[in-house]
DNA sequence: TTGTACGCGTTATCAA
DNA sequence: TTGATAACGCGTACAA
């Protein structure tokens, strides 16, 4: 591949004035000027960006390290993270870290070896012991995203007022007893039972909690549920994944929905308008999630000195649909 | 971050010595090596990949170029090609193109500028004039993904054999009118036709084709489609998205899956095993696919003198589930 | 307006 | 076994 010194060398100028003329900095010869032009052309120069940042410490990389990229709901993310890089010039790296620690140190390592500009991160465990720190040390503008972690850069969607959002919901629909489809450390859950027990000091005796993530289990729990007289049922799932996965499941049971059990997913993805019915969600707003975690990167990246930590909660918003509203007429 | 010659200065030795004890190239004198060692476990020591590749002419980067990552079938092929990557030692950086030929050209510009080692690549459209010449031109070992290009590393899946599949599963299942949605220009609507055409050579009179991605378009030629009597009905969608929107459709109009219309996806998301019917679907051997360009990419860059040129087609697999098969019993 | 000289952080080649 | 030294491709101060 070409370099400013080779383009020297053919059009017998320095290498300097190359530079000068590619980047159109300070005045130049303008029969030079065309000249380096035409030739840096013909041989479609692209400058070299390692040897760039060796001199200017700039990689203009952004390091993106996060659980599972398959997720279409990080998958999303990434495409819109990729957009806001690129219109500021900069570039995506990328690490799966499949939810394992150590890939994850790993990730972060080979970012600092690439010198990234910044990092946006998506932590497996931000509780870990000690990866608020590690990430600390990295001594890279950060921003986590999707999670909160005190002390550092967050952008994430209250999933405690999410939960509390599809709380309320179920109130308002008029469902009486209810199953959490998730893990009950999800934050979600917790906004859930927060607002349902405002309303019902004793609603926990009329929750039921599903863990499992297998059908045989999932429908084995569900049949010894029904195998009792129920009230209308409200479900929550923690994801949309598990909500079309709960939908499948009570449907082949011949559960009305949302007549005997109403359901709520959580991530909007593009299939909750498609099925049938069609399946209410809390919608996380990605792109904006993206725009501002890219936002404030950049401005960390441009100010170094301001060593400042910001929050930024965004509002996650139910779309009620019909498998969780009761059909009108 | 701390450099090599950082190190030296405070072990009091030279750099290049710093260099050996780092790589483990040569032998050191011990006593050196363990201060050497234990002051850049100290600092946390990364070498500076940047000023690597400027010598050493390489850069461990992966170029990843693709259409559009929010689709869950490229999302999983760029969470397998990142696992591959990672096991050799390289990473990945990526640009999605969105289907656009600007953003496309871009990141191959980009992607020089990089000087990556190797470059996988999702065509916004390969027959376009020149793309094919365009990536040649960059001189960067590359491989195909998802598309055959002629004279090219390729590795894809035979989407006309693919579409055969499903039109001999539709003949074996006694279906006998037809509807492909999606864009008949797609090879695997090429492979369907032909191999109904086979057995019918008037299967074309049979044949409807719906391109709308819009519901109420879908709707209004289904609704039309539905206005005279129909024989059993098999509808083949281009990808699993298509399917379970057409699925919802069809649950609404109260048409029954799969003893009126049969019904088969492509991509075999996950979903398919969760919804109700469960739907038929043909599996792209994914992992396979990125695995094998992956293994072709780093040979071709280890073997940058062998300039022979692979075509890796993969066999696609139906999966019969309900969505088109006839309850037995 | 242009060229010389230097430095960024490494690796590699020498000579010591 | 170690240390000078050059080189990679570029940007930038400085001198001309």
């Amino acid at each position: 591949m070409i370099t400013m010194t080779e383009i020297a060398r053919l059009t017998g100028v320095s290498q300097p004035t190359v530079s000068r003329v590619l980047n159109g900095n300070q005045a130049v010869n303008p029969k030079i000027r065309e000249r380096v032009l035409a030739c840096a052309r013909e041989h479609d120069f692209q400058p070299n960006v390692m040897a760039q940042s060796l001199v200017g410490s700039k990689t203009h990389l952004i390091g993106v390290v996060l659980t599972d990229i398959s997720n279409s709901f990080f998958a999303d993310l990434v495409k819109y993270l990729e957009r806001e890089a690129r219109a500021s010039g900069y570039s995506l790296i990328l690490f799966n870290t499949d939810y394992d620690p150590e890939h994850e140190k790993e990730s972060l390592d080979v970012v600092r070896r690439y010198r990234v500009d910044g990092l946006v991160a998506v932590p497996v465990d931000e509780r870990a012991a000690g990866w608020s720190g590690m990430v600390r040390k990295l001594d890279i503008p950060t921003v986590v995203i999707t999670k909160k972690v005190e002390g550092m850069d967050s952008v994430y969607v209250s999933h405690e007022e999410a939960g509390a959002q599809v709380g309320r919901h179920f109130l308002e629909e008029g469902f009486e007893e209810y199953i959490f489809f998730g893990n009950t450390e999800d934050v979600k859950y917790q906004g859930f039972a927060k607002a349902l027990e405002k309303k019902d000091p004793e609603f926990r005796r009329r929750l039921t909690v599903i863990s499992s993530k297998k059908e045989r289990e999932i429908r084995a729990a569900l049949e010894q549920y029904y195998s009792r007289e129920r009230k209308r049922t409200g479900i929550f799932a923690y994801n949309d994944r598990r909500a079309v996965q709960m939908l499948g499941i009570l449907q082949r049971m011949g559960v009305r929905v949302p007549e005997e059990a109403g359901l709520v997913g959580f991530d909007n993805t593009y299939m909750c308008e498609f099925l049938y019915p069609r399946l209410s969600s809390v919608a996380q707003p990605n792109e904006e999630m993206a725009s501002i975690a890219m936002g404030r990167l950049l401005y960390k990246i441009a100010h170094p000195e301001d060593s400042r930590t910001e929050d930024h909660p965004l509002q996650a918003k139910l779309v009620k649909r019909d498998s969780s509203v009761r059909q009108k007429k």
